[in-house]
DNA sequence: ATAAAATTCAAACGGTCGTTTGAATGAATG
DNA sequence: CATTCATTCAAACGACCGTTTGAATTTTAT
């Protein structure tokens, strides 16, 4: 039986081997999927024995969260953080939490990514579990983005007390949708020149978000 | 060998069959995705002999080529008679083409599904097809997307003539993000009543993704 | 050093996979 | 009726699947 994590990080012998399993199997979903992924591809790609994804992860259900979890987490912990910069600056400013703010805030993430490894990573990784059936992937984004994502709504209730909480869901719904696409393809099918930063991407994805959950303000005229 | 579809349609004994496996495997599809669907089951489904489905389509690509053709070759051809519509409408009131009237030709398959039977199949069949890894199912959409997608592109060019092309691709790109999140989870998660019609949800899509594309114009303050 | 626990390993389990084969059946044509 | 072609069928092919086992090995703690 694998040591259970505890939460002083104690490194074990183990602990190698189950990252080495994590890195290959994140790699080999992003590129294929999960069902078409096999156990079998990541022990290989890994360099680890085929048992060993069993003893750390207990089955192949257990290593896709796993998986998930370990690049989420932060994910979660750094939508939070800079929603709390975003609130605490608009405080000292002395005007409220704007829409544009507080988008920026929740795309900090891949801001942060594109500064580390995490850049070939996080958009493929988000953009497949998104893709994968509900039946696999709904209870994990339900632990992973349900705090979350109360937090920003309530964010975005400031922003826009004339908005019902209905509305905003939706249009935070339609704003996801245009991140995964993002995510998954980078830069739109067909386009000339395909060398497009995400840092691009992102300018453009904000641009168009906001608008479309700002629709119908008039306090801008 | 199965006989080759000639333009005519006459109709042989072994179009029930192969309908009947498209059926299964489209159902299935939906449901599970296509690696986690298996031919076994795809045939169980249709009361059909597993060989049957080699026979008809040579291989499990194949099948999910033609599962594919057969929904959204409908879909692009209405997508061009909206478009075309939307023209005519459009130089007989002597007004340009809107944005808004563009998008809703785009959507005008799904509110055609709306009284069919295709409602509970044309979403979830499009929004998995978007989910597959790119590498199956890149092929197929440009096949089947991107003579439509330019039609529409020179439609919103015409409506915004101010905007560069590659804006244009950028916002038409989200947009398409929106529209898949609809057709995957129907209502935003955590939604408190589930009972939003699709027609609910298009009517919200379309004022997100047209304020979205619109984005910056000040004509209309 | 010794005992205990954690981890690795090769091998196998029963199943399911996509695909192929070749004979049986059906329909269409002369 | 005879013949050709299209279609269905049961059976099997080899390969790969997720999972389990039990012994060997390494690490950790006494």
């Amino acid at each position: 039986m694998p040591a259970t994590a505890s939460s002083t990080e104690d490194s074990s012998a183990g602990d190698i081997t189950r990252n080495k399993i994590l890195d290959a199997a994140e790699s080999l979903i992003i590129e294929h999927g999960f069902a078409a992924t096999s156990l079998r591809a990541i022990a290989h790609a890994a360099n680890v024995n085929l048992a060993a994804t069993h003893y750390h992860f207990g089955s192949k259900q257990g290593l896709l969260a796993a998986v998930f979890h370990r690049r989420m987490g932060p994910v979660g912990i750094a939508r939070l953080d800079a929603l709390a910069k975003c609130r605490s600056s608009a405080s000292e400013s002395g005007q409220g939490l704007t829409v544009r703010a507080v988008l920026t805030a929740f795309f900090a993430p891949f801001y942060d990514a594109m500064h580390s490894e995490l850049i070939g990573i996080l958009p493929g990784l988000m953009a497949r579990i998104y893709a994968e059936p509900p039946s696999l992937t709904k209870p994990m984004m339900a632990d992973e983005f349900s705090e979350v994502m109360s937090h920003y709504l309530s964010a975005l209730q400031e922003a826009r007390p004339d908005l019902p909480l209905e509305e905003l869901r939706w249009r935070f719904h339609f704003m996801i949708g245009s991140m995964i696409q993002l995510l998954q393809f980078n830069a739109p099918l067909g386009m000339v020149g395909d060398a497009y930063s995400l840092q691009d991407g992102l300018a453009r994805l904000i641009d168009f978000t906001v608008a479309g959950i700002e629709q119908g303000a008039a306090d801008q005229c």
